[in-house]
Parts: structure tokens; C-alpha cells; sequence
DNA sequence: TATGGTACATACCAATTAGTTAGTTTTGTT
DNA sequence: AACAAAACTAACTAATTGGTATGTACCATA
């Protein structure tokens, strides 16, 4: 349990990971996806996640520089969670801030 | 998503309601479950995951003092995840530590 | 009289984590 | 010639979190 605590804990690794959960993604789209991370921490997040060996990362030889980031196997298998999570999260918000829902609902269709 | 992973980030949060999972617990109980964990701390995160509604303080009045902690019921809804978290970092140890392995199977027998 | 159990509170300090700002590289575009 | 894009790195500062030490109330027991 330590562990896993561990791994998944910190402002930013879950929303990562949740970024990739259909699939890899570029830099440039997590920073995208983890609004208001900063470059700083969305590489250092990165680097922890990668030597714990949850994600590996793609570079292509290229300019402009392309990486690409991807769950490993054992990493792929914490997708059990991210669903169930963020359900939680909305029916806790229905229940607790009812104004708020609304919003939250919205944002949901522009997001996908 | 956001709201969700704070409330169950910190160092202890997910320790506290991992101890709660099978019902009521007292202060004392949490203490030694969370092996580690500094009075302060207990109480502390205690305090906000009431805060939260993610679980309840009953209060006995008796000398000494009694009190016992257990789930609300948005709280209870997070169990899902607490015996897939663990078998996940079980597999991780087997996995990537192999040689702590067995000292987690050992751990096992002991506490329950 | 001294000690112990229970569930805390408070003050202060250390450590960890996160944010800010600026720079790098190489090529392509205006 | 200036600037933009991508994926960073480094130096520094601010904020949050966690730990240590001590104290409290009340009663019971040695």
C-alpha cells in the first residue's frame, strides 16, 4: 500500500497518467491536458513516473523534437482506477456542491 | 478528477481509510495501524478527511476518552479501490523487487 | 504520591514539493 | 534578421507538508 500511495502521489502523476490512459501522448499534449502545470514539473513528473517504470517515453530524431509518451505494461494495469476515481469525484461534487455540478458537466463535452 | 485526487493525496489519507475498510476504528487503533504516523498527523488528516465528509467522529463520554472514526457513506464509495491498489503493488514488489518479495508475504501472515 | 491511559492542542523547525524566470538547441517560417 | 516551435535544463524562491517536543484533562491504579 506504501507503494502504491507513493507512486500515484503528488500534485500532478494521476492527472498524467489519466492523460494516458487512451493511449500516448506528446509533450505538448499533456501540458496541455494538465492545465496549469508547468514545464518544470510536467518533465520532472515525467522523469519519476518513467524510473518507476509506470510510463516509457519515445524520443523521435527529429527537429522539432518529438517524444511520445505511453504506459508500460504494469503501469497500464493502475487504468482500473481512473474511471471509478473520477466518477467518484463527480457524484462527491453532485452530492456536496450541487451549484458547482453544472459546470463540471459542461466542461465535459467541450473537453470530448 | 482534481477534487478527488486531493482529498485522497498526503501522506497518511489513504493509510486512514485503508484502516477503516472492514468498519469502526478507534484513535488508538489508527495509531498502530498506520505505523509511523506522529500524533499530530493522525490528527491532523482525521480532522480534514471529516472536513471532507469522507468519514465520522463519534465521541463517547467516558474518562478516558473514547472515540470512534468510520466511513460516511460517500466515503465507503472509494473502497474500490483500496484491495485493487494494494494487489497492484503487491505485483508491482513481485514484479520490479522481486527479492522484497517475500518479506511482503511474511508481513501478510503477521497482520492478519 | 507517582504513574499511566486516551485523545487531543500548540509552538516551532526541518524537509519536501511546487512555482518563477530564464536559457538551450536546431530547423523552418515571415 | 527576427522569431517560433518542441522538449527540455538550471538556478532560485515560495508554499506546503511533516516532524519534534511539550502540555492538557480526567480518572484509575500501584
Amino acid at each position: 500500500m506504501t507503494l502504491a500511495v507513493n507512486m500515484i502521489s503528488g500534485k500532478w502523476k494521476l492527472f498524467i497518467l489519466y492523460g494516458l490512459r487512451d493511449g500516448e501522448k506528446r509533450y505538448s499534449e499533456l501540458r496541455r491536458i494538465c492545465e496549469g502545470i508547468t514545464e518544470k514539473m510536467l518533465t520532472n513528473q515525467l522523469r519519476e513516473l518513467e524510473k518507476d517504470g509506470l510510463i516509457k517515453r519515445k524520443v523521435y530524431p527529429q527537429v522539432p523534437p518529438k517524444v511520445e509518451y505511453s504506459f508500460t505494461e504494469i503501469g497500464e494495469r493502475l487504468s482500473f482506477m481512473f474511471d471509478p476515481l473520477y466518477n467518484w469525484g463527480l457524484d462527491y461534487i453532485k452530492e456536496k456542491r450541487p451549484e458547482q455540478y453544472h459546470l463540471v458537466k459542461q466542461y465535459e463535452k467541450t473537453s470530448h
